[in-house]
DNA sequence: TTTGTCGATGCAAGCGCTTACATTTCGACC
DNA sequence: GGTCGAAATGTAAGCGCTTGCATCGACAAA
């Protein structure tokens, strides 16, 4: 290893006879730049293997091409199907992407929130409206553009790519509803810090009210995604006081574990009960029966989302609020009401 | 918006009445700094809302506390538990990641990777051993701490965290002939450009011929990891001239295609027909019946994986090679051979 | 009092790049 | 050949930070 430091700039125009303002614009302004010169110092660049600094670049430009995303996982494939989306355009226009992983975790995520503006990203994108007035005043005191995913629910001049997960869930109970279930369950994602559970949750109770329904038609579970704590929430459910007909799961990892408890308890799907998911996560049409879900948008979620923001960055005015259909996927979990 | 400018170090200074050479010792070597002097200058980077400028100390320091990841896809589960992981350990030690998907395309990884140390990233996390000896040699020429992922056969000098990928197909495969197996069908993952399924095939071949079976007891198809494609593959073995008995899968989504498509002709999963995964994914317990898999530890690769490049970038001299148990996980869909 | 030591602090250079502004070059045209 | 404007190029000032070295002052020992 003979040559341990990297060439710069000044190498390149030392190289090439010109002086390093000539260099920098050739590689950011090339037309700017007489033809033969331009070759001289492409000559140049090849010969030395040069490439930029990005960090001098960032400190003058005070741009890093930097896009951040704090999401609650990775773990699953919830999150991680949007955010290849997410990526891949993001590499498609030269931005790329810096990562965090919050586990849901609200002080984590206002950490994490800071920690990437810290890092200099140029834009976020973050998964749900809802977070302490004190992060929201921080992004604005920072002038820092962001768009919010998986919610259509935001605050006026937010942007957003998401759907209504309210609507969404609505349109599923109706479903319910018409093949004659008349007392529910409901397994959830912890509401308390999480917008997107709670506008389903609020889905579910507000078609069941507008239906003439008592409060009691309705049991409301709230257990982390994962399959046996679903399991034991349906447990939960089943033996309480109003046996439900139908469980309706705040995504398809609680589904599946629904599932499997009522069939490891006897119970066939949907003959003796009917249980529903969320997400349309690929495992919904593999397990048996195959979930009635929500088909989420995700990859369509992730690539608008790289592409509302980065209009943003590049200047365009105003929020952009976009909502994404959600539609019903009827599959076999969803059967009509035991007599 | 009043001020729209962001403090500096210098802002800082002045209101402390020190130098930016005492704020800067007070907030990366508090202890060579007076308590006095100290409790000033926390009062000013708090009144003031200071935040380092991460470019600016990068330029300086030559650093950037950003570690790179280059993963082949984060559409499924089968990389992002990993990485999810990775990231939290990297957060715990104070690290940042920065995502980029290749899609499993050895020109846009090569691509990326250039992209990501242009970027600065202070070390790299590949996955497979596989690529042009060029992208090696750029690595060397940049001096760049990198550990490879999801394999443990790798030259040396170079740091893994992995396991053996033959050494879990052979064992699957000696369990399968212990059930009275003799013919076999592999559906992989296309083997040209990727290591980890050529070694899971080759751990099949090796076995069969120890046992002394000849070549054409095994059929082989190769199709990316997505269910239909699987599908079709396992449609194409069952109608070769040798049927197989068992159908082994590069990994569980594969492996979720072939046993719908066998339930789909007819074929009763295992009476008729055995088939296996591999990665042991959330729906290999979910599916009916549940996939005989390997365990592949995506948790503890992730965590390693960032520790060993974590001790790397701080001077731990060699290269460390971890390898991981990946223990079968036996379950329903691989059973006794039929008469 | 003088000297030496050492901890605390300041000074200033410089990391590699961009860019406003100044200067040079080069044709076109008379 | 001389003039002029546009195009091409150069000059140099920073961007915000770290850090080697110089300086200062307090205190202990002589």
């Amino acid at each position: 290893m003979v040559d341990q430091t990297v060439p710069t700039l000044e190498d390149v125009a030392r190289l090439a006879q010109v002086s390093t303002a000539t260099v920098s614009r050739c590689l950011n302004a090339p037309e700017r730049v007489a033809s033969g010169t331009r070759e001289r110092i492409q000559a140049a660049v090849d010969s030395l293997g040069y490439a930029p600094n990005f960090s001098a670049k960032a400190l003058v430009t005070r741009r890093t091409d930097i896009i951040g995303a704090v999401i609650p996982t990775l773990a699953s494939a919830i999150f991680s199907r949007a955010i290849h989306a997410f990526q891949g355009e993001l590499d498609k226009l030269g931005w790329t992407l810096v990562l965090a992983a919050s586990d849901s975790n609200r002080e984590t995520e206002a950490r994490q929130i800071r920690a990437l503006i810290a890092r200099g990203v140029d834009g976020l994108l973050l998964v749900g409206a809802e977070r302490d007035e004190s992060v929201y005043r921080f992004l604005k005191q920072r002038n820092m553009p962001y768009v919010i995913g998986w919610t259509s629910e935001v605050m006026d001049g937010q942007s957003c790519v998401g759907f209504d997960n309210g609507a969404a869930m609505r349109e599923l109970t109706e479903k319910a509803l018409e093949l004659g279930h008349r007392r529910f369950g409901v397994i959830s994602a912890p509401v308390s810090q999480n917008d997107r559970a709670r506008s389903r949750v609020a889905g579910v109770r507000q078609t069941l009210a507008g239906f003439g329904l008592p409060a009691s038609a309705l049991q409301v579970a709230e257990v982390p995604y994962e399959i046996d704590a679903a399991a034991e929430a349906f447990d939960g459910l089943m033996a309480g006081a109003v046996k439900p007909t139908v469980v309706m799961c705040g995504n398809d990892v609680q589904a599946a574990g629904a599932i499997r408890r009522a069939q490891q308890t006897g119970l066939q799907v949907p003959r003796d009960i009917s249980i529903t998911g969320f997400d349309n996560l690929e495992h919904a049409e593999l397990v048996e029966p195959a979930i009635t879900t929500v088909d989420v948008p995700h990859v369509e979620m992730g690539t608008r989302a790289a592409t509302v923001l980065i209009d943003q960055l590049r200047g365009a005015q105003g929020a952009r609020q976009i909502n994404l259909e959600a539609p019903l996927v009827t599959r076999g979990s969803l059967g009509p009401a035991p007599d």
